[in-house]
RNA sequence: GCGGGUGUAGUCUAGUGGUCAGGACGGGGGCUUCCCAAGCCUCUGACCCGGGUUCGAAUCCCGGUACCCGCACCA
C-alpha cells in the first residue's frame, strides 16, 4: 500500500511543480475542496472534454444544454435535494464522535425521515438514546446542509446546483419539442457542480466545486434500446450479489443483469476510457446495493477505476425512473409527459351525452347553453344529473339528454418518460489518467507520463541541438509553423538535449523535434517518440502534416 | 466534525530557544568538445497564519488554517 500511496504523492508533486493542478487560494492558506487547474491541467481537461463531446454528443446526436449554476429553492425542494441533502448530526458529549441522527433512530422510531429538528431531539431524549460507542450523552441535532445556499436579489433563497441534471429536467418540454417530440431524447450538459462535503480529501477526488459531464436520456420504459456498436463490448461487472462477470453488453441485457439503455452507455464508457489511455485491467462496473441507492435511483452502476488509494468511482450510470419528471410535474403543475404513439391509431367507441336543447331551453332559459356545455363534456353516465351553476346545484332530468356512441381515433397515450443518467466526474477522470499514465523508466528512473497524443496538453517540443549557428532560429521557425497549424508546441533550448527530452517526457509531450547540423544541409529534422525514445528523420516540409496525423492517432510512430 | 500526525524556497528536505536557516533538485544567465536529466561558474528563492511565553521563537504553548492517516460522511 505504501508503494501505491507513493504514486499519489509523485503525481501531486508533478502536478504542482509542472502546472497541472494545485490547491486554490494557497497564499491565504487555501480553502478545502477547491483546486486550480494550471496551464497543463486546464488544457488536459479541455482535451478530455473535447473527446467526451465527440463521443457522447456528436456521435449520438444528443442535444446540448447550458443552464445556470444557481437555482431557486423550489427547484431543489421538488428534486428532493433539500430533504435528502440535509442531515441532522448529533455529537457525543463524552467521546466527541459524530453520528447521523436518523441512523441512530432507525428501528426506534417509525418514519424517522418525517421528523424535524425538534422531533429528532425529542425522540432521542424520549428513547434515551446515547452514544453507540461509549454510552455518553448526545448533543441536540444540528443541520448539515450539503448544498451551498445563497440569496438572489435581496432575499430569494437559491442553491448552487449539486448536479447539472435538474436544469435538464425542468426543460424537458422544450427539449422534447426541439427533438421533434421523439424518444429516446438525450440531452448533455457539461459544467460545474457544487457540494459542501463534510470533509473533502484526496485532492481532486473529493472537491466542493467540481466539473461534471452529464447526460439525461429520456426513454420510453417499454422500449428496448438497440445496442448497435456496443453489442460486443465486454463489460467487467460486479453485481450487488457479489458476482464478477466479464460479458458482452449484449449478453448482460439478454441475461437480465443490465437494463438496455444502461448497457449501451456502459459500453460507451469502456470505449471512452480506453481512448483516454485508462488501463482496462483496472476498470470495473459495480452495481449499487439497494440500500446504497440515491433517493432518486432505481438502479445504479458505478464505473470504478483502480487507483493508488483503491477503487474510485469516476462515472455513475443511474436509472432514475420517472422520479424527477414526476416530482417536477407535481411541484410546477406543468405537463412533462411524452406521447407514446400507437403503431396503428386506435378507433375507440365512446359513449357521450348529447343535451337536448328543446328540453333544456324551456327549463333553464338563459342558463341552458352553459348547462348544455357542461353536460356535453361529462363522462358517461345515466339517470338524472346534478350540475353546479351560479353557485347552485340544479337537476338535469334524464330526458333532457340522450346517449350517443361516437367513434374517436386515438393516436397514442401520454406517459412520463424514464431517465437514464450517465454522470461523469471529470476531475476524477483526469486524475485517473495521470496515475495510469505515470511510470518511471526502468533504466534511468526518469518520470514519464505516457499520455495519449490526443489528450496530451502539449503535442510537440522543438529543440535546437545547440543554441547557436542558426540551429536556434531554425527551431523557433519550426515551432511557429506548428503553432500556426493549430498544434500546441513549445521551444526549449535550455540545458542539455537529454534534459530537455526528460522535461518533455515528464509532462507527457508525445513528440520531440530536434534541429541538428544535418538540418542545415538537407532540411530534415529528427522526431522522437516519447514512449520508445526512438527517433526518425523526416523532411521539415512534411513535419506539420506528420505531427497532425500522429496526434489524431491516425498513424503510429512506428509507421513513419 | 472527532482522534492522531504533519506544515522550512517552485519541488524534496536538514536543522537548533541565540551570528548570515543548510543541502539537493528545479528555474534564470554564462562557459562547454552537446541526441537522452553530463560538467563548471553565477544568480534566484523558504521557516503556513495569528496570538502568547521569553531579553530573544522557525523551534515551546494556544488558536486558526491546510494537508495526510483512521472514524464518520460521500445523493
Amino acid at each position: 500500500m505504501w508503494v501505491m500511496n507513493d504514486t499519489k504523492n509523485k503525481i501531486i508533486e508533478i502536478a504542482k511543480r509542472r502546472g497541472f493542478y494545485w490547491k486554490a487560494y494557497e497564499i491565504y492558506g487555501g480553502l478545502g475542496g477547491f483546486y486550480d487547474y494550471g496551464p497543463l491541467g486546464a488544457q488536459l481537461k479541455e482535451n478530455i472534454l473535447k473527446i467526451w463531446k465527440e463521443q457522447f454528443i456528436i456521435h449520438d446526436g444528443l442535444l446540448t444544454l447550458d443552464s445556470p449554476n444557481l437555482g431557486p429553492e423550489v427547484l431543489y425542494v421538488a428534486s428532493g435535494h433539500t430533504d435528502k441533502f440535509t442531515d441532522y448530526m448529533v455529537k457525543c458529549e463524552k467521546c466527541g464522535h459524530v453520528f447521523r441522527a436518523d441512523e441512530l433512530l432507525k428501528g426506534v422510531v417509525n418514519e424517522v425521515e418525517k421528523l424535524d429538528e425538534n422531533g429528532i431531539w425529542k425522540a432521542i431524549r424520549d428513547n434515551g438514546i446515547r452514544c453507540p460507542d461509549c454510552g455518553g450523552p448526545l448533543t441536540p441535532p444540528e443541520r448539515f446542509h450539503l448544498m451551498f445556499s445563497t440569496k438572489v436579489g435581496m432575499d430569494k433563497v437559491a442553491f448552487l446546483r449539486p448536479e447539472t441534471a435538474q436544469g435538464i429536467f425542468v426543460n424537458f418540454p422544450i427539449l422534447y419539442r426541439l427533438n421533434r417530440e421523439k424518444l429516446p431524447l438525450g440531452v448533455a450538459q457539461v459544467g460545474k457542480g457544487f457540494r459542501n462535503e463534510i470533509s473533502p480529501r484526496q485532492g481532486l477526488l473529493r472537491l466542493r466545486e467540481f466539473n461534471m459531464a452529464e447526460i439525461e436520456l429520456f426513454v420510453d420504459p417499454l422500449e428496448n434500446f438497440p445496442l448497435g456498436e456496443m453489442n460486443e463490448v465486454i463489460l467487467p461487472l460486479l453485481t450487488n450479489t457479489g458476482e464478477e462477470l466479464h460479458i458482452s453488453a449484449k449478453e448482460s441485457v439478454a441475461k437480465g443483469i443490465v437494463e438496455s439503455h444502461m448497457a449501451y452507455y456502459m459500453g460507451k464508457v469502456i470505449l471512452f476510457l480506453k481512448s483516454l489511455g485508462i488501463d482496462m485491467q483496472r476498470v470495473r462496473f459495480r452495481q449499487h446495493y439497494p440500500e446504497e441507492l440515491a433517493h432518486y435511483s432505481r438502479d445504479t452502476w458505478d464505473c470504478e477505476i483502480l487507483l493508488s488509494m483503491g477503487w474510485v468511482e469516476v462515472i455513475g450510470i443511474s436509472n432514475r425512473g420517472d422520479y424527477d419528471l414526476r416530482r417536477h410535474m407535481s411541484y410546477s403543475g406543468r405537463d412533462l409527459t411524452a406521447l407514446r404513439r400507437f403503431e396503428n391509431p386506435k378507433k375507440i367507441k365512446i359513449k357521450k351525452l348529447r343535451p337536448k336543447m328543446e328540453i333544456l331551453g324551456p327549463i333553464f332559459k338563459r342558463d341552458a347553453k352553459k348547462i348544455a356545455e357542461i353536460v356535453e363534456n361529462m363522462s358517461y353516465t345515466d339517470g338524472d344529473i346534478y350540475v353546479e351553476i351560479n353557485d347552485q346545484k340544479v337537476k338535469v332530468p334524464r330526458d333532457a339528454y340522450e346517449i350517443v356512441v361516437e367513434e374517436e381515433t386515438v393516436g397514442g397515450e401520454r406517459f412520463i418518460p424514464h431517465v437514464i443518467e450517465p454522470s461523469f466526474g471529470i476531475d476524477r477522470i483526469l486524475y485517473a489518467i495521470l496515475e495510469h499514465a505515470y511510470y518511471e523508466r526502468s533504466d534511468s528512473g526518469y518520470k514519464v507520463l505516457k499520455l495519449k497524443p490526443k489528450i496530451a496538453p502539449v503535442k510537440v517540443a522543438v529543440f535546437p541541438l545547440m543554441s547557436k549557428e542558426g540551429l536556434d532560429e531554425k527551431a523557433e521557425d519550426i515551432m511557429r509553423v506548428l503553432r500556426k497549424r493549430g498544434i500546441s508546441a513549445y521551444y526549449d533550448e535550455s540545458g542539455s538535449i537529454g534534459r530537455r527530452y526528460a522535461r518533455a517526457d515528464e509532462v507527457g509531450v508525445p513528440f520531440c523535434v530536434t534541429v541538428d547540423y544535418r538540418t542545415l544541409e538537407d532540411s530534415t529534422v529528427t522526431i522522437r517518440d516519447r514512449d520508445t525514445a526512438q527517433q526518425k528523420r523526416i523532411k521539415i516540409e512534411n513535419l506539420p502534416e506528420t505531427v497532425e496525423s500522429l496526434c489524431r492517432e491516425e498513424i503510429g510512430f512506428e509507421e513513419l
